[in-house]
RNA sequence: GGUCGGUUCGUAUAACGGUUAGUACUCAAGAUUCUCAAUCUUGCAAUAGGGGUUCGAUUCCCCUACCGACUACCA
């Protein structure tokens, strides 16, 4: 029988997620889509001591943005979303809502001599792995130890269900087995061995909260929710072992979901994972939206630094991962058709700011300018430009359209197209404004004035071109003292189509202005 | 320290064991233009090191180096 393929994202809601989650999320959402799958939200929220309010509803609003929205879990406001599944009832989808599920799992695994009771307080332990460790040595609870420690394995059966009944700070651990090769199969990394005897006994759950730890919140959930592959991040390849063993354990190798390995995102310098002080340190975004901790500490996001969500997705899906042709440029549709585990990279990927400018210029070149130009209005107002025709506006926005970034780049682009200048460059100035250039330029100023025709590029660049070549006057120095009247620096749009936007009168201000501010 | 994973231009990556090791970003130069940007052309630049296996290794195996993850009653 072939099961429905269904894939989850499982974040902790223990701060914004980083746009490495974000990957991990996109990946699965690509692979259950592609093979017309439900694609889960599962919060686990085990760990009560680093629960961080508004974490789930940003990580959500984060996916949505992206357009990774899913066919069960939880939406923005907490409410459960279930499209895909009348027959299924798998809700909650919150781990701590999920609480009396876990303890019969916990317990079944006991009794069938898979795991066992321990009573050694956090703090006991964490003296003794001290201790080993200021003596060289290393401290794991298992094998080698768990009969030196207390626990329903080294205890007299009547004393530690004594424990059992007066404590309520027990835990349950596994019981690691012995010198054993686990096999498993990653479906990026391939086929992988380790010797049981090098793990540790994890517990996997806890009286005092009465909650599961990720291992058999994990193991629990995922075979309820009847999940059919495990795509996550690189970190848990080390617990892969102890989830196999987990799915053994209770019979459930038959469903065990098949697991894909995520290599991690590294910082763009140096050593190690990107980490949030990175973004800070060399200027660019680590999280998809902004945030802002409890502190009042500002964590910028792509969406407020002006990327396009889908330059956002496309840039996120190629930073490990690859069609194998040379087509970067996807659609959250076309990397659904496209996407295949085979082809994600084992090595970790550096992430790269100028590439991620560059796929947010590709999409800016490709929006239309109606919709540029709702998004740019916005930025003027915020210049204080408000009087500006809707048309004026998409005119300009089709002028400069492929010379920016981000649509705030408009801004700097453009900014003499809507105020005059009232400062010019100082090294322009210098370099063009002289009296045999300017002198020339006003009699071109002049030309263009006295100009007959409707003031349109197409009327005015031959007339003008021709005008100033047959004076024999150089092109460059003349056109380039009229840009610095206009634009206040000798850079900018060509002279036709500035004076045919800002119109006869500016002109004449402008070029009033100049002379008058330059001698 | 131990376990596991990884290593191709600066970065992201391509190359059924047979290529002048390709592409994109960045950078540089040139072309074009009234300037800037855009565009086009060209260029710089890589298989970590050492052993094998093979007629032939970027590709398979081993060792070394380096990088990373994990080693919590966190996920």
């Amino acid at each position: 029988m072939t099961r429905k393929t269904r894939v989850r994202f499982a974040p902790s809601p223990t701060g914004p997620l980083h746009m490495g989650g974000v990957r991990t999320a996109l990946y699965n959402y690509l692979f259950a889509k592609q093979r017309g799958g439900d694609f889960i939200i599962r919060i686990e929220d085990t760990d009560s001591q680093r629960f961080v309010p508004g974490a789930e509803k940003y990580i959500i609003e984060a996916l949505n943005w992206c357009g990774i929205v899913p066919d069960e879990g939880v939406d923005a406001e907490g409410n459960v979303v279930e499209t895909a599944s009348e027959r299924h009832p798998h809700a909650p989808y919150r781990q701590s809502q999920r609480k009396p599920i876990y303890r019969k799992y916990a317990e079944e695994l006991v009794e069938k001599g898979f795991a066992y009771y321990a009573f050694d307080t956090a703090e006991e332990l964490g003296a003794k792995r001290a201790e080993m460790e200021s003596a060289g040595q290393t401290f794991i609870y298992g094998q080698t130890t768990r009969m030196g420690l207390r626990n329903s394995l080294s205890m007299p059966e009547a004393e530690w269900k004594e424990l059992l009944e007066t404590r309520t700070d027990w835990t349950i651990r596994f019981k690691m087995p012995e010198n054993r090769v686990v096999k498993m199969d990653d479906l990026i990394r391939g086929h992988v061995e380790v010797n049981t005897s090098t793990l540790d006994d994890k517990v996997l759950w806890k009286r005092a909260d009465e909650l599961p730890t990720y291992h058999l919140a994990n193991i629990v959930d995922d075979h309820l929710m009847e999940i059919t592959e495990v795509i996550r991040g690189e970190e848990w390849l080390p617990s892969l072992p102890l989830h196999y063993l987990l799915y053994e354990a209770f019979g459930w190798t038959e469903t065990q979901p098949r697991f894909a390995h995520l290599s991690l995102l590294l910082k763009p310098d140096g050593k190690g994972k990107l980490s949030k002080r990175d973004g800070d340190r060399l200027g660019f975004p680590v999280f998809p939206l902004r945030w802002v901790n409890a502190e009042g500490e500002v964590s910028r996001g792509y969406r407020e630094d002006g990327y396009f969500p889908e330059a956002f997705v496309n840039l996120l899906a190629m930073l490990g991962w690859n069609p194998g042709t040379e087509q970067e440029l996807f659609t959250l549709e076309e990397l659904v058709e496209t996407f295949s585990l085979e082809r994600v990279v084992k090595s970790g990927a550096r992430f790269n700011a100028d590439k991620a400018k560059w796929y947010n210029k590709e999409y800016l070149r490709k929006k239309s300018v109606e919709e540029l130009t709702d998004l740019y209005i916005p930025v003027l107002e915020e210049h204080g430009i408000t009087g500006v025709s809707r048309e004026y506006v998409s005119k300009v926005v089709a002028l400069i359209q492929e010379r920016a970034t981000f649509v705030a780049d408009f801004w700097d682009i453009a900014s003499y197209l809507f105020v005059a200048p009232v400062t010019f460059v100082e090294k322009d100035a210098a370099k063009f404004w002289k009296e045999e250039n300017y002198t020339l330029a006003l009699k071109v100023a002049d030309f263009i004035m006295n100009f007959e025709g409707e003031f349109t590029k197409e009327n005015l660049e031959g007339p003008l071109e021709e005008f100033i070549r047959s004076n024999e006057w150089p092109m460059g120095k003349v056109m380039n003292c009229l840009r610095l009247a206009l634009v206040g620096a000798s850079s900018g749009l060509g002279i036709a189509d500035i004076v045919t936007l800002i119109g006869k009168d500016e002109f004449a201000r402008r070029i009033e202005y100049i002379k008058a501010t330059l001698k």
